[in-house]
Order: structure tokens, then sequence, then C-alpha cells
DNA sequence: GCTGAAACTCATACGGC
DNA sequence: GCCGTATGAGTTTCAGC
């Protein structure tokens, strides 16, 4: 990995603010003619720094304003309940995050349904059903302060 | 806001999958010309439902490969306490993540770093300071299983 | 509300510094 | 490693259906 300099990490954030900037938005922003511009992002995508874009959706828009955060024990005994836990997590569009904890084969997931009784079904219906879960502990939040996507750039 | 069809949502999750799929890209995906795929998106924008484009970035690759669950109780006796402490947390860089959950002026954050010795300097260097925090409890992650930005679209 | 074409903007590659 | 230009994509607008 090849060091950043001040223009790599203007790039970054402009791009983390406006993934659709274009190339010409950035040259004007840090400075620099297009062509530098285009083969430093280009680099930045090759260096798996920028791994991909996205368009942000606003969730609750979508109807989706019910979000849970849901803490899973997994049993010890169970061969193999790690990877199949994280097989289903990884299908179902439900779980929208989900980080492994330090400690007991714990798991943090936020999950996001159309509401409560969605979200009722989801959990006895098919989450439950994964092998190896034993304890679930729910909890409801009630606004979102912040959400960024990754940590913003210092500076 | 106007119902979507299942071009709207088809162009939506392309949208989600590669914020910058061109015009033509989106238009060859759905079956449609470019023209109204261009309409279509500009109403997505407007109607609030993309609320925005973002490059997404590797934590890890910048260095920040450390985050940190800290769940945060505020002071009821302290006036404008959630206030103050919601508009220093969008300030911070370090706090990627913020939610206000139900119960006793409870949040949850998450937090990344370079490291324990950063985190430990912004916990109590500047976290702590903040007026109105009581308690403060920290999980330790170890590694990330599905980040997802938002809910992905069904079917 | 879609199609197709025309005008314009943007991206990419290359020669020169 | 950057700048400037030229060529080719991509975007946007508009007439016609």
């Amino acid at each position: 990995m090849t060091k950043l300099d001040t223009y790599d990490l203007a790039l970054l954030r402009m791009l983390q603010k406006n993934g659709r900037a274009t190339i010409n938005d950035l040259a004007e922003g840090v400075g620099l003619s297009p062509s530098p511009v285009a083969r430093r992002v280009r680099m930045l995508e090759d260096a798996g720094i920028i791994t991909g874009y996205a368009a942000l959706l606003d969730e609750a828009a979508l109807g989706f304003e019910f979000s849970v955060f849901v803490s899973v024990k997994l049993d010890r005994q169970v061969d193999d309940a790690l990877a199949k836990f994280e097989a289903a997590v990884r299908r179902y569009p439900e779980v929208v995050d989900c980080w492994l904890m330090t400690g007991n084969r714990d798991y943090l997931l936020r999950v996001a349904t159309r509401g409560l009784a969605d979200f009722e079904q989801f959990l006895t219906g098919t989450f439950t059903k994964i092998p190896g879960v034993t304890s679930i502990e729910s909890s409801i939040p009630l606004r979102r302060v912040k959400s960024g996507l990754a940590r913003i750039l210092d500076q």
C-alpha cells in the first residue's frame, strides 16, 4: 500500500460526501487538472481503499422505519454454528449490519423491518430457527443521531 | 410520496449496489431507454428516497481498524444534555454511527480509531468531558460480518 | 410516459513538459 | 507527476408518438 498524500485524502473526503462527483468537480476541488485526478481515483479503487460506490437510500421513506438491535449468543456445542449463522445473516435482507463481538460467540445485528409485527415474524419465523442460536436480546432505538458509513477523515 | 413501481425499485436496487452506474447501464438493466431512467432517478432523488451517493471506503485500509461500540447514559439532571451530546457526537469524526435508544437516555455509538490507545485517549480526553455523560460501557467487535447501508430491497 | 436523435458535458488516453 | 488536447462515452433535452 502506497502512502496517501493530501490530494488523495482530499479526494476521498469529497467522494465520501458525493460519490457521483465528476472528475472535473474533484479536479476543481483539489486544485489539479482532471487527468491526475482520474489516475488517482483509479489508484484508490485498485488499492481497495475505495471499495465501491452506493446510492444512500432513506429507509423510512421506503417503509422500513423500524430498526431493532439484536444481540445473539450461539451455542458452543453446535458445530459450524458461526459459519452457518453468518451465511444466514448475509442472506436475510432484514439484517442490515452484523458484527461478531469479543466474548462468548456473541453477535450484534441491526434488523430493519416495516414494523413490530414484521420484526416479530422475522424473529420467530426465521431467525430463531438458525441452528445454534440460543439467547436473543432486542433493543429498540428511537432515532438515529448520526449515520456514518465509515470514519470521516480528519482535518 | 408517489407509489414506486417495479422499475423504480429495480433502479434503487441497482444504484444501491453501484452508485456510479450510468444511466445507460441502468436503462439496459431495467429494460427502458435512457430518457425515462434519467427522469425516474431524478424523481427518486427529489422525493428524498435517494438521499445521496457515497464512495465506500475501507476503514481498515485507512488505518481505522479499531472499532468500539459504546453505550452511554446521560444524566437526567443536566439541562439540554441530549442536544449538547448529539451536537458533540456529530462533530467528532471518531463517532461513525449513533442511535438514541429507548429507555433511560441511552445512546449506542460506534467509535472508530487507529487502535486501543487512540480510543482511550478519545474516551478519557474528549468523550467523557461532554456534560451529562455518566456511565459508559464499551464492547469490542472482532469482525464485521455484514455491512449494509440500508435495508436491501426485497425480491 | 416511452422512444429516438441531437447537442452538450464528461471521461479517457496520449503527447509534451 | 502534472498539464492540455482530442476522441469517444455518457447525459440531457426535445420532437414525435
